[in-house]
RNA sequence: GGAGCAGUCGCCUAGUCCGGCCGAGGGCGCGUGAUUGGAAAUCACGUAAACCGCAAGGUUUCGGAGGUUCGAAUCCUCUCUGCUCCGCCA
């Protein structure tokens, strides 16, 4: 049934049963293996035994060193063998929960719940990227430049709105929702790119440096998520919850054609991201708090949005649970993801290795991980752009905002 | 970027020159117990993780990857990280 469900996906075929061959066979080595070496163990505690009582070791010596030319070969074909298992495993996506919509693409999509109603304009609105533009607050053309295409750049006004927006979101998340703001690199190893999951299978989305073999972060997800790894966390600490503000570089390669224009899919963008790591049994309650703290930004900027479940065909790779929040843009006459809040399960844990031990003791355990968007900040911009301009061009500030603007209105004069 | 030094079991550290008695000693911390009216102090014992196996047990890990050897924390090569000095630089 599992089987089923993830096979219904639109990651196709990433086959399971050669997995369970090639692990079957590697088991096997193993065992071959550790016998082998268990011998060669027991025979070097003999040697200098025999040498310390002037006994004669060349006999068993020699049969060492043919024990030792086996175990090398063996060993190089269970190597081998463990290699081409966690090549497989690597390309294995997470399984969607029960009760996760099934179906092929977006169109399965469940509409959770509806906030905010469109606006209706009495005068002919304009897209984002017609009014930053005619603010001056945006420029698209000098972007391209000293860049090219898919860049923005911001400018006066518009270059506040992102910082304010960037720490309006901090401010939220940090002084109302408990989360722990961080700072991180925004290159990353390979290493890391592994563990949450955009290794090995999605290498060419991303942005790398030869230089170091270093990636430009897709997502703060990726060095929030990847902070702890390799460590093992006391129940205690539980939930650990972090945000951080961070670019993000996506080289959008299979979008071609798609919202080429303003900033709804650019090269770079930034994002303020919630990242939270959890007991295992409460990791769906903190999915929805998680997805709650999200949406709490476009309640305060009062702005429509509605939230969606992901079906099977549309959850990514990692994931096994997904809310998208989509915002109302005017300009595409219909809602745009400015959100997407993650369940992982144990799926990035165990990539990272990242655990925790129950109060009582015993053994480390996995821990869940979770994280969304809090939110993608160029197009909650646009979103402000589109949805609070008026006749005359301006654009009123969203109250939340005002403090962090220094200003009601962003307009010409 | 150049030169030098260093990375050991939660933390600090011994061991590395002279390979096997070191998966690894000591201290701190932590846990259990003794002692105590209770505590402190003291004493005793315990205290990494992963993998294979029903289990008994076995295997691996001394930053990482290779190599030499019957055998590597210890020798060799490469690499990563940190520190010091020099160069450069916001």
């Amino acid at each position: 049934m599992v089987y089923a469900a993830v096979t219904s996906r639109t990651h196709g075929d990433f086959g399971l049963p050669d997995v369970k061959a090639i692990d079957e066979e590697y088991r096997k080595l193993l065992t071959e293996v550790e016998g082998l070496k268990a011998k060669q163990n027991a025979a070097s505690k003999e040697i200098p035994k025999i040498k310390k009582e002037g006994g004669d070791a060349s006999a068993l010596l020699a049969e060492m060193k043919a024990l030792s030319d086996e175990i090398t070969a063996k060993n190089e074909i269970a190597k081998e063998q463990e290699s081409r298992l966690k090549d497989a495993l690597l390309n294995v996506p997470n399984t969607p929960q029960d009760g996760v919509p099934v179906g092929e693409d977006e169109t399965a999509n469940l509409e959770i719940r509806k906030v905010g109603e469109p606006r209706e304009f009495d005068f002919e609105f304009k897209a984002h990227w017609d009014v930053g533009t005619d603010l001056d607050i945006l420029d698209f053309e000098r972007a391209a430049k000293i860049a090219g295409a898919r860049f923005a750049v911001n400018k006066g006004l518009g270059a506040r709105l992102e910082r304010a927006l960037v720490s309006f979101m901090l401010d939220l998340h940090t002084g109302e929702h408990g989360y722990t703001e961080i700072l991180p690199p925004f290159m990353v190893n390979r290493e890391a790119m592994t563990g949450t999951g955009q290794l090995p299978k999605f290498e060419d989305d991303m942005f790398h440096l030869p230089a170091k073999d270093f990636f430009l972060v897709p997502t703060a997800e990726v060095p929030l998520t990847n902070l702890l790894s390799s460590e093992i966390l006391d129940e205690t600490q539980l939930p650990v919850r972090y945000t951080a503000y961070t670019p993000c570089f996506r080289k959008e390669a299979g979008s071609a054609g798609r919202d080429t224009r303003g900033l709804i899919r650019v090269h770079q963008f930034n994002k303020v991201e919630l990242v939270k790591f959890t007991l295992p049994e409460t990791s769906n309650d903190e999915l929805e708090s998680l997805t709650a703290a999200a949406e709490e930004v476009l309640k305060r900027l009062e702005l429509p949005y509605r939230v969606v479940e992901l079906s099977t065909g549309d959850l990514g790779f990692s994931s096994s649970k997904t809310y998208d929040i989509e915002v109302w843009m005017p300009s595409y006459g219909r809602y745009v993801e400015i959100s997407s809040c993650s369940n992982f399960l144990d799926f990035q844990a165990r990539r990272a290795n990242i655990k925790f031990r129950r109060t009582g003791g015993g053994k480390p355990e996995f821990v869940h991980t979770l994280n969304g968007s809090g939110l993608a900040v160029g197009r909650t911009v646009a979103a402000i752009l589109e949805n609070y301009q008026n006749a005359d061009g301006s654009v009123t500030v969203p109250q939340a905002l005002r403090g962090y603007m220094g200003t009601e209105l962003i307009s010409n004069s």
